[in-house]
DNA sequence: ATCGGGGA
DNA sequence: TCCCCGATA
């Protein structure tokens, strides 16, 4: 799930009202999305259906959540994975394997009545099929937001729309961003709200992360923090074991990123990661552009299709200033 | 996100 | 004492 650098990076979270939110932004769509299918789901564990038992919390997720940005005067893009690079396999292939175990699990659960485990074991086994992205795709052409294919990793290419200043920040919940050479970063754009933790409801804020001022806070440059973060561990190489951001920024200060790899990990190459970090394969120029949400595609979409509440939609359309047949264009020019 | 155990 | 890491929402 990301690079784990929280520890060395929580002084640079800056709490953000949304009012400094504003401005194009670029989603990472295989996280909003993921976050959607594990939050929107009903006490027992099991997400949002449709009438033909289809599900569709991640719709109802992106449709409410993107009508509030949209509100808000925050116009995003969604970016969507493209083929993973193979230094990814072995993260992949882990991943199949825990959603694997946690389907065997559910479904035992559900045989001896565990509700508990089963809610807990349903979120586990949560996977984005090329259904949920197609129909995630289709309900944002309706909403009139734009949405590109990145040529590798989302995160990545949210990071250098970004980074060319083709929009304001990249969101997304990992760290990885930053890496990629995202200029800010914000979090808890798709699911702040009340969440309820270990018994207590707590309010999870949107919060901005500016890579300049981490560099300069922790005296290393964007390379020395994608040395960290290979120490650490991510996506696409295995991290030292017992070794954890704190330390790995330490040896990294002090010059000892190679020798520790050459004694720590064995074998292990680190330029090929390095190199995704630094230069990670990158689409051409992309046109974005934001149009007015087409209110009847979206009823006969969400409504018709996929069971959604009348009021709830026209609710959110009303808010946008999308009463029927009428439509307020000039917030989108 | 947070807690607590346990290793260094 | 610090810090990593697994377990738990």
């Amino acid at each position: 799930m990301g690079v784990a650098l929280r520890d060395i990076l929580a002084p640079y979270r800056d709490p953000i009202g949304w009012e400094g939110l504003c401005g194009a932004a670029a989603i990472d769509a295989h996280n909003a999305l993921y976050q959607f299918l594990t939050i929107i789901r009903q006490p027992d564990g099991t997400p949002l259906v449709d009438a033909e038992g289809r599900v569709t919390s991640h719709l109802s997720g992106l449709f409410f959540r993107t009508t509030k940005l949209l509100e808000l005067g925050i116009r995003p893009v969604f970016v969507y994975d493209g083929p993973p690079p193979p230094l990814k396999s072995r993260t992949i292939e882990a991943r199949r394997s825990v959603r694997e175990e946690a389907d065997r699990q559910y479904a035992a659960a559900v045989e001896r009545g565990d509700r508990e485990e089963a809610y807990r074991q349903a979120r586990a086994a949560t996977r984005i099929d090329g259904g949920m992205i197609e129909s995630s795709r289709r309900l944002l052409d309706l909403l009139g937001v734009p949405w590109v294919q990145a040529p590798s990793e989302g995160e990545a290419e949210a990071a250098r729309l970004a980074a060319t200043g083709q929009v304001a920040y990249a969101v997304s919940q990992d760290y990885d961003s930053l890496l990629f050479g995202a200029p800010v970063l914000a979090r808890n754009v798709t699911i702040s709200g009340r969440r309820r933790l270990r018994g207590r409801t707590i309010t999870v804020e949107p919060e901005r992360i500016r890579l300049a001022a981490v560099l300069e806070g922790l005296g290393i440059g964007r390379e020395e923090l994608i040395r960290v973060g290979i120490l650490v561990g991510t996506d696409f190489n295995e991290g030292v074991r017992g070794v954890g951001a704190r330390t790995a920024l330490k040896l990294v200060r002090e010059g000892r990123f190679e020798e520790t790899v050459a004694e720590r990990l064995p074998g292990f190459d680190p330029g090929p990661v390095f190199e995704f970090f630094c230069h990670p394969p990158s689409g051409g120029t992309v046109h974005l552009s934001w149009r007015p949400p087409d209110p009847d595609g979206l009823r006969a979409m969400l409504c018709d299709e996929y069971s959604f509440s009348r009021e709830r939609v026209d609710g959110a359309l009303e808010r946008l200033g999308m009463t029927a047949g009428q439509r307020t264009l000039d917030q989108w020019f």
